[in-house]
DNA sequence: GTCTATAATGGGATAGAC
DNA sequence: GTCTATCCCATTATAGAC
């Protein structure tokens, strides 16, 4: 095998764990299995990471990043608050329906996280990253609202990570629609002039 | 061992494994982890169950039942619409602080089913239930909603998974308790007299 | 730096005595 | 029905040759 920097290596592993997750569950992301996927040896590993864990928090931070990257692309110009509102969960869906097993992944990262000492910090900071984001969206909405931007922000946020799971669960694709469009309205009787 | 009736055993091996699950995380319910718990030898195990994951199933079906038990305790008597929301999410948030390892134990058993061939249905069951149980509070209201009972519903049970999940990512009682707040405005804005 | 080989552990499941 | 003992496999991690 060629040399190869540890920076390079680490890169691939962290992409292979991240594919053998969304495909298979973290439980299948065994070191061996990662290398396999990654096309390097077992040792390799362990020459860049210390332990499975280690690199578990970096597949963490790594899929975190993607996701919020995905959602800060959907162009909201032209639409009253409520189409926008509506259009952010609806696109969360779309994402999900495109790759349900990355979805999935991201909730099975974030248990992973608060059962293994040392990660809990891990899972707290995610949340206030997707906080900080949603916050941003709201803001941006240019809207009066009835409470903080930060409350507003936590409540879409929940509300998509209950839809998410929901459909996750049952896979019913008009119910989960349904959901975005209701949830989308409670959000905007929150705004003072509902425009 | 004293002979003990096969249903017995299994009640109590179930029993064990929600103890393990609810402590260190369905990864620490080994068979061999469950018998010890509930006192027995491993032989037994597989004496009244095929497999690990037919006990886990039964886990699922278990907890299930006993979060929602929990829930239907709750009285309602001589508020307004908005503090019965309320009061809903608070008592979740009660169940959570009280007891955080069995509700993070709901989630992953919830996220094992949807990995597992052959579980996928106990997870869409799972939340069938939940959306009937959420449904028939909606309708003992006596409001008058601007959506059937049912879509209030899921964006009841959607809000609180969401808040639940924040929660135990962050630990943060201040925001969670804010957000059940502003989540019970934000459904009750949903009724036509939201009185 | 990268590999093969192996240690050390823990897992699910089963055989067979009682 | 219940146990002990064991099989067999997969896992994480490391040793040591190159």
């Amino acid at each position: 095998m060629q040399r190869i920097s540890a920076s390079t290596r680490k890169d691939a592993l962290v992409e292979a764990a991240l594919r053998l997750v969304a495909r298979h569950g973290i439980a299948a992301a065994s070191t061996r299995a990662i290398t396999a996927e990654a096309g390097m040896s077992l040792a390799s590993f362990h020459y860049v990471f210390p332990s499975r864990d280690a690199l578990l928090a970096e597949v963490i931070e790594r899929a975190l990043e993607r996701e919020i990257d995905a959602q800060s692309l959907v162009p909201y110009d032209g639409l009253t608050l409520e189409e926008r509102v509506y259009r952010a969960f609806l696109t969360s869906l779309q994402l999900l329906a495109a790759d349900a097993g990355t979805e999935l992944a991201m909730f099975e990262l974030m248990n992973h996280a608060l059962r293994t000492p040392g990660l809990e910090p891990l899972a707290r900071r995610q949340y206030e990253r997707y906080w900080d984001v949603a916050e941003a969206l709201v803001i941006e909405t240019g809207a009066q609202w009835s409470r903080p931007a930060r409350e507003i922000a936590q409540i879409v946020v929940s509300l998509n990570d209950g839809i998410s799971l929901a459909w996750l669960a049952t896979r019913d694709h008009e119910a989960a629609q349904r959901m975005a469009a209701v949830a989308a309205g409670a959000v905007c009787r929150l705004a003072v002039d509902p425009r």
